[in-house]
DNA sequence: CTGAAAGTGTAGCCGTGGCTACACTTCCGG
DNA sequence: CCGGAAGTGTAGCCACGGCTACACTTTCAG
């Protein structure tokens, strides 16, 4: 980047260059890749809990991820209208179709990225927990160079 | 699958193990890195501007990142709040000395994420792509593992 | 020197994701 | 069968990061 100095400000037909839309694109898909990442979160401790115990309840949820059980049932609500989760008060938590595909992408992502910070030498705790917050920003591209690199090496 | 049903609500004494905060911890973790986040990419941006146009202002860093210009004012007060920068009304941006070795450190991360995943075969507008996001939840020591990858391969 | 355009700042709105506080259900033990 | 504890739900608060709308500065072309 960098050459002109850009200054003055006034008139109207000042600049007139395509300007870098392509920045601003990728600044905003990071920012609505974010949005989703909750959701998924949710999805795929849901599934887990289901599977290994049984149910899944509001309190539950909100301990393994830290939250107080209040904010767990609004995150439960955004599910249901996202037609990913359904809940009948005083009920379990249970994911609906969608929402069992969504948790096991989110699973199968979450592993391939573990498994590929391992690979590249990263100890474990940090693998897990910088998969955490990675995982929700890999594009299906990347998915995919990760997946031909673990066969690979 | 299973083991144990977990059922039973009732009484105080019912549980009793360490549970795990551990997951809680992660998740917890990476809630706080997406809060820094956009602090981090103000910063590199305003740092980049003052690079190559010799001034920060709002209305171009708000260009640069695709939002609204009040959005970026308020970010900026945000930098301003916790140090990062000064600024004086109609005046551009500057990075306090801690705000230019922010931005410094996340520069050179980025470029790191990015590299590890040109390295890993993602194609160049998909790993720019998935940089933005990924790099913010980049640990120091998946960083070094990183380092050294790339520089053994 | 002046006037209008561009840039800047401020106010107010929305949705999200946290929280606490409080009311209501469920369910178990006695 | 009944009481209380744990779980659940709802309301209301806050900060954040978007937005639009509008008022005010700055700066440049005439």
């Amino acid at each position: 980047m960098g050459s002109s100095p850009a200054r003055k400000r006034g008139p109207p037909g000042t600049s007139a260059l395509p300007e870098e839309p392509t920045q601003a694109r990728r600044f905003g898909k990071a920012r609505s890749a974010q949005s989703a990442a909750l959701l998924e979160d949710y999805a795929e401790l849901i599934a887990d809990l289901l599977a290994n115990a049984g149910e899944a309840r509001p309190t539950d949820i909100a301990r393994r991820l830290g939250v107080a059980h209040a904010t767990a049932v609004k995150a439960i609500a955004r599910l249901k209208r996202e037609g990913l989760a359904t809940a009948r008060p005083y009920r379990g938590v249970f994911l609906t179709d969608a929402g069992q595909r969504l948790a096991e992408r989110v699973r199968a992502r979450h592993r391939l990225v573990v498994d590929v910070l391992r690979a590249l030498g990263v100890p474990a705790e940090a693998a897990e927990q910088d998969a955490e917050g990675i995982e929700h920003h890999v594009s299906d591209a990347t998915l995919a160079a990760f997946a031909r690199f673990l066969a690979e090496r």
